[in-house]
DNA sequence: GACATGGTGGAATATAGGTTCTATTCTTGG
DNA sequence: CCAAGAATAGAACCTATATTCCACCATGTC
């Protein structure tokens, strides 16, 4: 009943993850007939293009018949080359870091546990999630015009309205404790369009806001914004109204279609903004001390 | 032969490399309809899924027609979807390749990047550190301890100063939005103590603080405490002054010595709470509902 | 209030792509 | 050198997928 050379024979361990494809082609390798083999090496050394590109033109590169990609996936487990070919793919998102793994790891048992545990977990992971997602989508040149911006500014006023409120609060907060001039528009008396009504091209507004866009917030800007004054803001991508008023723009990726949208990533860009100014200001200080 | 009403004709300039993509979409983002509105939100947001997905597929997430997306590309100037596709696409490697560069660098010399860059890897990598211990060590009991006295007041005061300030600010937010009767103590007029005083047994008083703890907020906790009200406190484990006048204490682990600590986690931990809350208030009204 | 115009949904269509099959070639063991 | 088995090439097939088309609807205009 064992077969014979059973050297092609899928192996008897299922492959359902990236680096586990490549220890299976790696370690099979030997043993593989000689077409599987060319198509083994490109398979290593270009994943990329397995992951994008289709069976002919892999074909044609490689020098082989389309069914011997086929043939190749098959060998190793899959149905066919697209469900192998997805494992590319899934490796060409998922950029193996590795907090990845375990923020899976915490959300399928966030998502499986009722109850306040559950929640804590998942909640936990999306803030990862979403970290993850900041430090890799915010451009550090941007940050670096803001900062120079607060750095000079005569002036801050801060301005966010409810979900984003308490952002512009910590914001006040912190740039206070730089010993910059921060003033917190908190709405009290109505007045705030009276006070951003004060700023001058020497000073800079930095706005807060994200859908649905308060109005106030984005007219206050656009305001400020005809006037010469320096916007930064604190928003949702370039489909933001306050996107076109801004001197400079610090997008966070937006949450898509999630019905709970956390703060995390906000208060985080924040957090950045406020420390990266702190070291501009420490290092312009420490200047001045040299050449004195 | 000038055609009018050319909303969604193709630009004149065609668009041949992702960046361009990018700011034709947020660009045109305006005049484009309803739908393809849609489609450019999908778009801008989630890249990835372009560059992979099927046309049925993101058709159906964006709740749109598969023709719709190829309409989509058609305005933007491309022959059809996989014109499009192939720019996503060919992003998606761009970035794998840079992408493993960073993480190389970041592991080369770690926290030593200099500029705004470094700063933001640092502050995400420290958020992500901190989301972790906070899943690890807050005790789910005392959560589910602090949802149920929520649900059950008659009232709620948030109490909060300083840096803590923006916590307290999201809580009352965040609770109203359930249609908790939460009450932000903001400090306007100093009349924090004031408000605090007409707690009763039945009422809650949220407070948030961390070291140093400003003193008013722990003689406030403390006065409601001795009166009999349900006192609940997020607060830096148990040698803060909040722990022991608490009912239930909600702890951050303490971020040690660190010079700059983040509100990250204590910011998680609110929408941690305000989310468990939400669901045991959804809970509660879907059993009175059946009961009917 | 009727008309015109462009937008939208849905099915029909064309096609590109993956898969399977078979004759042929190559390899290996006797 | 021959025979048996496996591997391969090439074509045929079939499914999945993008695209096109048309009728209907919404919107704004005269």
């Amino acid at each position: 009943m064992i077969e014979p050379h059973a050297a092609t024979a899928a192996p008897a361990t299922p492959v359902t993850t990236y680096d586990q494809l490549r220890e299976a082609i790696a370690g099979r390798y030997a043993e593989l007939p000689r077409q599987l083999q060319r198509v083994a090496r490109i398979a290593l050394e270009r994943p990329r293009d397995l992951a994008l590109k289709t069976v002919a033109s892999l074909a044609q590169e490689a020098g082989v018949q389309p069914s011997t990609l086929v043939r190749f996936a098959n060998a190793l487990g899959f149905g066919g080359f697209s469900a192998m070919q997805q494992l590319f793919q899934s490796h060409l998102v998922e950029r193996s870091g590795s907090y990845r793994e375990r923020i899976a790891r915490m959300r399928d048992d966030g998502g499986e546990r009722k109850g306040a545990g559950g929640v804590l977990q998942r909640c936990a992971g999306e803030g990862m999630r979403g970290l993850e997602r900041l430090a890799d989508s915010l451009p550090p040149p941007a940050l670096d015009h803001a900062v120079r911006l607060l750095c000079g500014a005569r002036r801050i006023d801060v301005l966010a309205y409810r979900r984003s409120f308490p952002v512009a609060c910590y914001l006040a907060y912190a740039l206070n404790q730089l010993e910059l001039p921060a003033h917190l528009l908190d709405g009290v008396g109505g007045m705030n369009r009276e006070y951003a009504e004060r700023l001058t091209a020497r000073d800079v507004l930095l706005a807060v806001s994200f859908r649905n866009y308060t109005a106030e917030c984005v007219d206050v800007a656009t305001a400020c914004s005809a006037r010469g004054v320096a916007v930064v803001t604190i928003t949702d991508g370039p489909l933001s109204p306050l996107h076109r008023v801004s001197t400079v723009c610090l997008p966070i990726g937006d949450q898509g279609r999630q019905p709970f949208r956390s703060l995390v990533e906000p208060l985080c860009l924040a957090e950045v903004l406020v420390l990266a100014t702190g070291h501009r200001l420490a290092a312009a200080a420490s200047r001045r001390r040299r050449t004195h």
